[in-house]
DNA sequence: ATCGTTGTTGATATCGTTATCGGAAGTTAC
DNA sequence: GTAACTTCCGATAACGATATCAACAACGAT
């Protein structure tokens, strides 16, 4: 009684007493089959349970339908956007396959790379590139760029102002009169990453604060090495007042190698993140940060991909969303 | 300049002079091609950057090599699990797509019926099913659940000890003085939830403590259900010291609840969580919860669907992990 | 010289679907 | 009654890969 192999085209042709090419026909509601023929075959068709092969029919439009989404590691914000291009890619007609590259694991660049060329047009009809290495190549696809890495690329790409968002939060800092600023960077080769730190070092400048350049120190966006800059950054003798992390992540590390060195947040240290990932709401006291609308850059990564992918004329290829500054327990006037 | 269409096998066969079955000798290291030929056409290969069509290959080969994975929703839970069956699935040679139905948002149960019927022998070889409403159907694919549909199923499961996490968490409440402990309980077409109900009861019982059904509110394992839950129980002249909730969403709700409420946790209020997602360690106070290994059932469940995927024997298809309490700050003695 | 063996290669059918095109009816107009 | 349309339907060639099997050459053995 095992269900046997899979119904083809040809089984319902068959138990129709039609052809393959009518019940195409009726598949597809193409012009030229009767109103009775097509209503019979399409109550065989429910009969039989028939679903037409999705491999076939890619092989033969040449096109699958299925968007691929590429991420570095699910990290919060990865994950974050994942969400948000999950939500988009509802109701489109597309599916979402996701290939993570599972984190540092020596794996080294370009597996994006290899990636795409393996996939694209066989397997997927475009991509969201959401890692840093992304080389300004033609790969065979659409593909979107989200939080490119650095450097001026022709690939379309969706990211935040990532220039705004640092000025935001130094100026915040500022404001609560703080003056010995640090900085744990990001991924140096990230578009982002350099941003941030320059609306940093711009707002330090317009308001006559110099930066200290021992203050500077590179935390990769990741907990580990962010740990390890905080530590020293929270080891000098002349240790500063407040921390801008280049994102959550960093951010909540620096709070914790405080909270382990007997400092208090943010009565003994201010903290800002970015990204306003779930985790900053959530960390303990909860994290001012810069918000990025990271649902919302998924959503529109997605968008921008379909309509590549159809050809469509796209008014602009570089989004750009705004960032904001969320005030919450991190930060306190000096 | 344009890229033209792809490079096929017969591309490669052409420039290399010999037959496409050659060429596909060769790619599939198949006997009856000498080492000279082979050699010559794969510098072709190389020299072309050919890359074989995974669709065509899928077409003749009856299978894709590429697993999808079911969530109803995109919560803390199912993205630690996809995490773990990201990871798992490197280097296994297959490729994971991800559905998820977003939410609930109306779309009702039988989505995954719908989705399996349309993928299955036709999109993907195998499916990790993380979602409730699981029955107990033929599907035509090789198919694991994790954290099934309540009732028994004959369906390869991953799961993890409800049972006995339900115990711990009320054993320790009760070890603790707790008298007054309510449960914010779970979707009740779940089987673990029933079982986490089950396991608290049975502690209670052992302990000669009455449970009182006022104390027992649904939850649903949903933020904004286990909110209102929450409220209802705290707002009895006789409020529960302790809650237990069903999973940590809807205990990270109860203390939110509580402190709009004024009441301090664990102060005035013990409270209990269960899966032990990242969020219960930054949530403040950092949450006790019980703690089920989600990447590891991430692991197995994709583990267990390559095996069957293969046709291999399994020893067991029901696979339960064990649990094991997590004390953090949401708890203290009475 | 004939036969069998071994080693290497190429034609070809097939997977399940769709687009094209031709043919068989039926209909209308003269 | 025939020409010109309309409808409706089916045979068939793709899409890109793989497996089967036949063909063929080279060789040694008889």
């Amino acid at each position: 009684m095992k269900p046997s192999s899979r119904i083809t085209i040809r089984d319902v042709a068959a138990t129709a007493g039609v052809s393959v090419a009518t019940v195409s026909k009726v598949l597809n509601a193409r012009y030229g089959v009767s109103a009775a023929t097509s209503a019979h075959v399409q109550s065989v068709i429910r009969e039989l349970g028939y679903e037409a092969s999705l491999v076939a029919q890619s092989l033969r439009n040449h096109k699958t339908n299925v968007i691929g989404i590429l991420v570095a590691d699910l990290e919060p914000f990865s994950t974050e956007l994942l969400k948000g291009a999950a939500k988009a890619i509802k109701g489109t007609g597309y599916e979402l396959v996701v290939y993570s590259a599972g984190g540092r694991t020596g794996d080294q660049a370009g597996w994006e790379q290899r990636y795409l060329s393996r996939l694209s047009g066989t397997l997927i009809d475009g991509a969201v590139l959401v890692t840093p290495t992304v080389v300004d190549v033609d790969y065979g696809t659409a593909v979107v760029a989200v939080d490119p890495h650095a450097g001026p690329t022709g690939l379309p790409t969706v990211d935040s102002d990532n220039l705004n968002g640092g000025r935001l939060a130094a100026e915040h800092l500022l404001g609560h009169g703080h003056r010995r600023i640090a900085m744990i960077t990001g991924r140096p080769d990230l578009e982002s990453s350099r941003l941030r730190e320059q609306g940093f070092r711009d707002a330090m400048r317009d308001a006559g604060v110099p930066v200290d350049p021992d203050l500077i120190e590179v935390g990769d966006y990741d907990p580990d090495s962010s740990a390890a800059a905080a530590r020293l950054l929270l080891g000098r003798p002349d240790r500063p007042t407040a921390i801008f992390g280049a994102n959550d992540v960093s951010a909540i590390a620096a709070v914790e190698v405080a909270a382990s060195m007997g400092l208090r947040v943010p009565g003994d240290l201010s903290v800002v993140g970015f990204d306003n990932v779930p985790e900053a709401a959530l960390a303990s006291p909860a994290l001012t940060t810069v918000d990025q609308p990271i649902h919302a850059m998924g959503h529109h990564a997605i968008e921008l991909l379909i309509k590549l992918i159809h050809g469509e004329e796209v008014d602009a290829t570089h989004l750009r969303l705004p960032t904001r500054l969320v005030v919450r327990q991190s930060t306190r006037a000096l």
